[in-house]
DNA sequence: TTGTAAGCGTTATCAC
DNA sequence: GTGATAACGCTTACAA
């Protein structure tokens, strides 16, 4: 069960290890019969080239890690973070990369364990999938020059690699849209403070509703994590006290928990209230009423950002760039637009 | 921004790299004064022994093959998989193990994926997510002697290192109680047909109806994908034929189509009818009438097979062994027990 | 307690 | 077209 290395299929041809090699790699100035025998001695030893001795002297490992920048066990209930996998696995696997799963407790070690795989020569660049961005990580990726794509967006750092949606704009457009169905009074479900993206949300709403003179009370808008008694808690406080006709949550999850304090409260949905969510998980097809949502491309997101850093890591004249990718709002049944 | 290696430490610290090397490993026969020196100038430098080399020379990579067995985009649309992978990345951090994604878009591929890590020595050995088992990726793997350890079970191959719960139990015990609960008309919602899992619990189910000598009309089982809408077919063909008074999902997901399909024909949940899933999955905490469930302990599972795994691995004379892991049933509003 | 040297399995440079 | 040889960065006998 000895692993057949270059040196046992170059004796086995006749022909040096270097010969051999030139073979792997198809160089063209090897004679055709040459190839032809050491590719059939290859099949016939059950040889393959071992990718470490490979990695080390080529100095590129052709792995990627991945950071979910949050706890795990957080990050992995949220279909979210599948989508994304999804799209990076998708891609690194076309593209004969390999992804490296990083994990931690907490944002401390996950930084300190991702950026350790660089470090220690692990992969040659990091995805990271950023809610609550670790800006200290982002620095020191940007100092030490190593090569990263960020999905989502950095409070602190302009102009680095990264794939987004436009949260703000999203949210903008939606809440135009809800004015212009006769909407007026509204709520907001969001999420984690701490995360950039409720904020961004969250800011192109209020704008959406200057922009008409609406305002919208601090009290119509929520706080809350991703548990469902939170939200449901949450969402009660809102639609008990103010009883609005539209509220926006921030995610689907989110968006399920009002519904379900809603239908609890007695409101009729969509009639008496519109109940809007983020997203577009997979998931929610499972749910009634359906969900209207904002869709955000999460598998595409996925895509787009490992190849951005592949494209970094085999062209380094080529340095990132951001890209925002569009969203798209889908009617279903939790809230009619007129 | 030159990587600093073994050398520049033992040159600048003015000792031999083997000294260093030794200094990393921490060796008993280093004098304190020199490993101190040593560390203090790695720090100041900067230095992380480089992993790719240390794996060369050690041939071990550190690092675990996690292959899902189906194509990754329904593999990551259901829940169980975000199970997994939080079991299992949890460990492989804490023993200072690397796990690496491998995802195809079909059997064949992921089948050759994952062995070729293996043969290019990129991982050590493979956890297998497996539902649709591939046995003949097994086989190749107790051929050429790779370290492996099965999620769930393979028909063919009997005792090999496994974690797993008892499914068929889990559904006789299930049945038994139900029928003590006074249930009688039993309708079964299975999952795909060539899962394993989906076999062992309809065998429970079947076999614990016929030690009460009852049985059970095949046109009440019904084989349907994870997909919303195929779902709900088939439960709308059981529940509008039959009129059964418990309906038996062998997943959450189905379980909450189910629910959604009885309450359209008019069913009151529990009361005219009682649904039961399996899983308990995290997200049917949104769902409501929140679904009674068979628990199976996924995040749980995964952590014993990856451990098995290493241990596997830092032990040759172990050789791994069967664990089945004991589930629970859950009692929650769509099904009542008496 | 430390240093020397060989070796892990490749690729790359330079000859021929 | 092909072969020696050095190198990638580390560990590990074997010496000292």
């Amino acid at each position: 069960m000895k692993k057949v290395t270059i040196k046992d299929v170059a004796k086995e041809a006749g022909v040096s290890p270097s010969t051999v090699s030139r073979v792997i790699s198809d160089s063209p100035n090897i004679s055709n019969s040459t190839k032809d025998k050491v590719r059939s001695i290859m099949k016939e030893m059950g040889y393959y080239p071992n990718a470490i001795a490979r990695s080390l002297v080529k100095q590129k490992t052709r792995s990627i890690g991945l950071v979910m920048s949050r706890p795990t066990d957080r990050a992995l209930a949220n279909p979210f973070f599948s989508g994304v996998i999804q799209g990076i696995a998708a891609v690194a696997q076309e593209k004969n990369y390999s992804i490296l799963l990083t994990a931690a407790d907490n944002y401390e070690d996950e930084y300190e364990e991702a950026l350790k795989q660089l470090k220690v020569g692990r992969v040659d660049g990091l995805v990271l999938l950023a809610s609550r961005i670790n800006d200290d990580l982002i620095k020191q990726l940007l100092e030490n020059n190593y090569p990263f794509v960020l999905i989502g967006r950095s409070e602190e750092f302009r102009s680095i690699p990264r794939v987004d949606n436009d949260n703000y704009m999203a949210a903008y457009t939606l809440v135009e849209k809800l004015i212009r169905s006769g909407y007026k009074d509204f709520s907001v479900l969001a999420g984690h403070k701490d995360y950039v993206f409720t904020g961004d949300r969250l800011k192109g709403v209020i704008d959406a509703l200057k922009a008409h003179n609406l305002n919208i009370n601090p009290d119509r808008i929520e706080f809350t994590d991703f548990s469902f008694t939170s939200a449901e808690e949450s969402a009660y406080k809102i639609l008990s006290n103010f009883n609005p006709d539209v509220l926006i949550a921030f995610d689907d999850l989110l968006g399920m928990a009002a519904v379900q304090t809603a239908e609890k409260l007695g409101f009729s949905i969509p009639e008496q209230i519109g109940i809007v969510g983020f997203n577009d998980h997979t998931l929610i097809s499972y749910f009634k009423p359906s969900l209207t949502t904002v869709k955000i491309p999460i598998v595409e997101m996925g895509q787009k950002a490992i190849s951005m850093l592949i494209k970094m890591l085999e062209d380094t004249s080529y340095k990132g760039e951001e890209k925002i990718i569009s969203t798209e709002i889908i009617e279903r049944e939790s809230l009619k637009f007129k």
